[in-house]
DNA sequence: GAGCACTGC
């Protein structure tokens, strides 16, 4: 190719670019002609490149499928999309202009009377800020895809939306060439590998593994036989209807509607009602209608339907307002953090369950609601948990609230025994039978078996896609890499398999892979952690494979260690999973293990959050709700979580001075409620108010609330990956202030996309730790503590952040490994920090988890004598006397190089 | 020289 051309054509565009900036600022009506043009012609440029590169990646049966009419087809999808990209940055600025208003005159209507006019005109604003948070929803995508029942009615839009992503790799020419190359490579290897014994594979042995795995039939989850022909001719007649009567209609087919007047009838005469059904039966969109349209919104009270995540709460609240005919915020709205879209008009009203348990410490009694719907509490999350005794306690206090709590089959009977009163109530009806098989005899390696069966499924099975579960972002990158080679080893007689690997943490642009539609002829198989059990559903699974297994986080109350490990899963968890492949037609389910040990071994449910967990934040927002410590340790949880646990927070809790001697709440600890973090971060950012670097800190607090996917290394370029992150670290002042470079430089960028490319780092977390940011600095200010920065004090910031976490810290010992001073546990620096190959002799860390080994995570270097003078009560002279006593040269971690240059 | 499952405020 040549580049000098490429090049002089790039300046042209350039230049093209730059007059039309400054004529579309003046409002040229035919620059978006001119523009439109422009791109269309770049476009197919870059498409003809494209081409040619894909040609030459691409074994001749693939290319064989690609006919002409398709490539029209994507032609004119991609002018569409070039198209509407000058809209669509116009949009994105008047979008943050919005965003930045509507922030504002949040603040600002806070605790003030609006008036009606300027009422109106913010809801206006606010209206036009969700199509547009929509519109870029769609057309970026920095969230899951919503689950397919609720948006059925803008279901072009989001075939767009598919295309849209799936296509943008072909705006930018290098990433193209760059995977074809891959691609191609990868090909060559495993197509020689292949050739080599093709005819022998393929004629002899064609599907017959040698680790063949029997797997038997035991059961089928009972349900409604699937009558193809009776579902044509009703998708036909619906069609045919007009929207408003279709919606109507639709309503009226859902199970829940058989029912309506019973359930009425339950509500009246119980005030706990404990509501029993599987999903899509309509309870979450159907029930709070009914109830307003049976007048329990009459005396402006509102009816609550918390949901355990974001995303649901959001798009149910949608698909409701649409039913009722209502704008999105008006009558029905949700409420969920960074977003209330809620009026004085709304009396339907969705919203996380963390949301109302924080809506608790402004109104103990839920004095605005009539009814209160906790929406799958089967999933027993942390705030459900707490939710479960606050309310138990108001129903006692109020007995015109209602209580509603839906769940699915399993532990119904849990529900109802700790509300006494409650009353169950059944919503028959599921959706598809599912066919269960487990393993004949026990697999001695899970994952082999996975693969094993994955490929039996492809060659023997009628089409329908897979679903995969594994444990963990390691074991799926291996796993393709495995489907890859065996796939390409059978070479082309069997039909084409698309790998589609999903975890949270995998970038969103290849996250949407999964969405598009499996082409003719070929079967995807999607290989997911958790993430697919409940967080997001993909249509088109017919095969479920579940080995058992899952990652799990647990907290041992005894050593306060957190773990990360691999745990079988529940029985509930495991139908959870079969149910994934029966959304769409009757599905298969392939388990990976016997039926003995199914109902041998495995728990019936998955331990509650409450139970595994640490509670510092639970019991600081408890005993902020008023609740005396004796009255804790009494306090009606469902399961109740280790004594243990709860001791330790309160210890926690009194050492950061939350507390009093006589374990009161003090104004520290009132302060340290206000936020949405963990208290030891709470803590810290109360502290920088002494140290005067509280811009900075809450850059810091942000970014560790996050979690620790702020950096990503793609296998295939992990030098690089490490390489980007080692410049933050320059001078070895520890990850706390490396991520706050991080923070800085990327603001400094302008909170660039390209800038986050170019350093590896996840623009969705970037994101994320902005919003957390800005919500801290509207905290800051409700709590009276300046925002001052002091950046050049790096010593300043690390003592704020001691003053949080001086209880985690650790001395380094022989052979690189680490003593926690005030306990007695070893651990190591985890090898992705930047001090991990530094050991300095004392440090400070974020927390300490046990995978493969137990782990420090996020260190940062500090003093000794920072420790006496900031925590005196906690730590004695002795403590720290042999880190300052001995003479060595300190600083540049050069100190702890040579004490440490032994281990290896 | 290892890996952060997944939510939520």
């Amino acid at each position: 190719m040549d580049f000098r051309k490429r090049s002089r054509k790039s300046v042209q565009v350039e230049e093209k670019e730059r007059e039309f900036k400054r004529r579309a600022s003046s409002g040229d009506e035919e620059m978006l002609k001119d523009q439109r043009e422009k791109e269309e012609l770049e476009q197919r440029l870059r498409e003809r490149d494209a081409a040619r590169t894909r040609k030459l990646a691409e074994p001749k049966a693939i290319q064989r499928k690609s006919n002409a009419a398709e490539e029209n087809k994507d032609i004119r999808a991609l002018r569409e999309v070039s198209r509407q990209k000058y809209l669509k940055k116009r949009e994105e600025q008047k979008l943050q202009e919005l965003r930045d208003d509507i922030e504002d005159e949040h603040y600002l209507f806070e605790g003030v009377k609006r008036s009606d006019v300027e009422y109106r005109d913010f809801m206006h604003k606010k209206d036009i800020y969700n199509v547009l948070a929509k519109k870029e929803l769609e057309n970026g995508g920095h969230e899951y895809r919503i689950p397919e029942a609720y948006d059925d009615q803008q279901a072009g839009v989001n075939q767009e939306k598919r295309f849209s992503v799936a296509r943008q790799r072909y705006n930018d020419p290098n990433a193209e060439k760059e995977e074809a190359w891959e691609e191609h490579q990868i090909r060559k290897a495993t197509l020689k590998f292949g050739s080599k014994d093709k005819r022998q594979v393929c004629d002899d042995y064609q599907f017959v593994f040698e680790d063949q795995i029997d797997l038997i039939k035991a059961s089928v989850m009972d349900g409604v036989k699937f009558d193809y022909e009776k579902e044509v001719a009703l998708e036909k007649s619906r069609a045919k209807r007009s929207a408003l009567d279709a919606i109507r209609e639709e309503r009226k087919k859902l199970p829940v509607y058989a029912v309506r007047d019973k359930f009425l009838q339950a509500v009246h005469d119980h005030q706990v009602l404990v509501i029993v059904g599987e999903t899509g039966s309509g309870k979450t969109t159907q029930i709070p209608q009914y109830l307003h349209e049976a007048g329990y919104t009459k005396h402006g009270k509102m009816i609550a339907c918390t949901q355990p995540r974001r995303v649901a709460a959001m798009s149910v609240a949608a698909r409701v307002s649409q039913e009722m005919g209502v704008k999105l915020g008006h009558e029905v709205g949700y409420s969920i953090r960074f977003e209330d879209c809620t009026s004085k008009k709304t009396i339907v009203k969705y919203m996380t369950d963390g949301m109302l348990l924080r809506e608790f410490l402004a109104q103990p009694e839920l004095d605005s609601y009539s009814v209160v719907m906790v929406d799958e509490a089967h999933e027993r999350t942390l705030s459900t948990d707490i939710l479960f005794g606050l309310l138990k306690d108001v129903a006692r206090a109020r007995p015109d609230l209602k209580l509603l709590i839906s769940s699915a089959t399993l532990d119904a009977e849990k529900f109802i025994n700790f509300f006494d009163h409650a009353q169950k109530f059944e919503i028959p009806g599921r959706p598809y039978p599912v066919e269960i098989h487990f393993t004949e005899k026990a697999e001695a390696n899970y994952f082999d078996a996975a693969i094993v069966t994955t490929l039996q499924i492809h060659t023997t099975q009628p089409p329908g896609d897979i679903l995969l579960f594994l444990t963990g972002q390691e074991e799926i990158e291996t796993a393709e890499e495995h489907l890859k080679l065996r796939v390409g080893a059978l070479g082309t007689k069997i039909a084409e398999l698309i790998i589609c690997p999903i975890y949270a943490n995998l970038p969103t642009e290849i996250q949407a892979k999964i969405f598009e539609p499996t082409p003719k002829g070929a079967r995807k198989v999607v290989l997911a952690t958790n993430i697919a059990e409940t967080s997001l559903t993909i249509d088109g699974i017919k095969y479920v494979i579940d080995p058992g297994f899952c990652k799990m986080k647990s907290y041992n109350p005894r050593t306060g260690m957190e773990s990360l490990l691999v745990t079988p899963i529940s029985k509930a968890s495991a139908m959870q999973r079969a149910g994934r492949s029966g959304r769409t037609g009757p599905g298969k389910c392939f388990r990976l293990y016997t039926s003995y040990s199914f109902q041998n071994d495995m728990e019936d449910n998955t331990t509650p959050e409450i139970q595994r967990t640490n509670l510092a934040n639970v019991v600081l927002t408890l005993i902020s709700l008023g609740i005396e410590i004796e009255k804790l340790f009494q306090f009606e949880f469902m399961d109740p979580p280790p004594l243990d646990a709860l001791k330790n927070a309160v210890e926690l809790l009194c050492n950061l001075g939350a507390l009093n001697g006589h374990v009161k709440l003090t104004k520290v600890g009132r302060r340290m409620a206000e936020f949405p973090l963990d208290p030891m971060l709470s803590k810290m950012i109360i502290a920088s108010e002494k140290y005067k670097c509280s811009d900075e800190i809450i850059s810091i607090a942000a970014m560790l609330s996050v979690g620790g996917s702020i950096f990503y290394s793609p296998k295939n370029k992990k030098v690089h990956a490490d390489n980007a992150r080692m410049n933050f670290h320059t001078g070895n002042v520890g990850d706390h202030i490396a991520h706050l470079n991080v923070y800085n430089s990327w603001k400094e960028s302008n909170y660039s996309r390209q800038w986050c490319y170019e350093n590896y780092i996840q623009v969705r977390s970037m994101k994320r730790a902005k919003d957390i940011r800005d919500q801290l600095v509207g905290l800051l200010e409700r709590i009276e503590i300046e925002l001052t920065s002091n950046s050049n004090d790096l010593d300043a910031i690390k003592k704020s952040i001691t003053s949080g976490f001086f209880p985690n810290t650790a001395k380094l010992q022989k052979y690189g490994t680490y003593q926690m001073v005030k306990r007695l546990q070893t651990g190591h620096i985890h090898p992705s920090s930047g001090l991990a190959e530094v050991f300095p002799r004392l440090v400070l860390y974020h927390e300490l988890v046990l995978t493969t080994k137990e782990y420090l995570r996020q260190v940062t270097e500090i003093k000794p004598e920072w420790l006496l003078e900031i925590a005196p009560n906690f730590y004695n002279p002795k403590d720290v006397e042999d880190l300052s006593s001995k003479k060595m040269p300190r600083g540049s971690g050069l100190a702890g190089k040579s004490a440490g240059a032994g281990t290896s």
